[in-house]
DNA sequence: CAGCATCCTGCGTGATACTG
DNA sequence: CAGTATCACGCAGGATGCTG
């Protein structure tokens, strides 16, 4: 059994996960987009607040990490086409369903990654 | 509400999640030590098997991936201090606890990155 | 406001050779 | 058998400046 076997799903589809969320916004993207559509400033915002403290994130890279998650299926772009401009980004259904998962990765990652206060860290959102 | 800050646990469980698991191998890793133990040379086999056929694993790396899990307090390395060698890695009770957040991932994958047939691909572990 | 263009750097990954 | 040592490379990711 388990004749499919093409370079992308590979027969594990845990390489494509993986290719799918790498980068360090992606997974935080997905869950910033669960509560609704947000504007491209709102989620460089959102990325900083509980981020290291390590600056700014480079638009290219933000840039990037959407596009990505964009030709991925996950989020949906939506241009308003104006002046000043407004684009926002929202889960496609796909996206969605895709919540569950990382909410399972934080609710363990609550419990064993935490050794602070994992009570406070899962109230925090 | 969320005091605790750390950069490691950095009130977002997501991004020590993926520093956890990146690297191509550890999640694979993983899922494959969830049967029991393994030789060094099992999983590094086992790892070939459903690869993109990109050649073989380079020693340097499938070792530091698997420093890095047991480091992560995922995996424990048990040598027998024989000659030959013979090593044995199995999962911690934290690394079980870990499986199923990996069953979540590969299904998820399963259902919406598989193009080809997941119905073999379910069925093929 | 929402990006794109360019340069630069560190690290993850692969290949090869060697060792206890 | 189970690694370590060394070299090399591509790419993610940060910084800065510019644009429609």
């Amino acid at each position: 059994m388990a004749k499919a076997k093409s370079a992308l799903t590979c027969g594990c589809p845990v390489a494509a996960f993986q290719k799918m969320i790498s980068g360090k916004y992606k997974l935080r993207i997905v869950w910033d987009l669960k509560d609704g559509p947000r504007r491209y400033g709102e989620i460089r915002t959102g990325l900083l607040r509980g981020s290291d403290g390590s600056s700014e994130i480079a638009p290219r890279v933000l840039s990037r990490e959407l596009k990505a998650l964009t030709e991925s299926g996950l989020i949906d772009r939506r241009d308003y086409g104006l002046v000043p401009p407004k684009v926002e980004y929202r889960l496609t259904r796909k996206g969605k369903s895709f919540v569950p998962v990382i909410a399972a990765i934080r609710d363990w990652g609550a419990r064993h990654l935490a050794q602070a206060n994992p009570v406070e860290m899962i109230a925090a959102e």
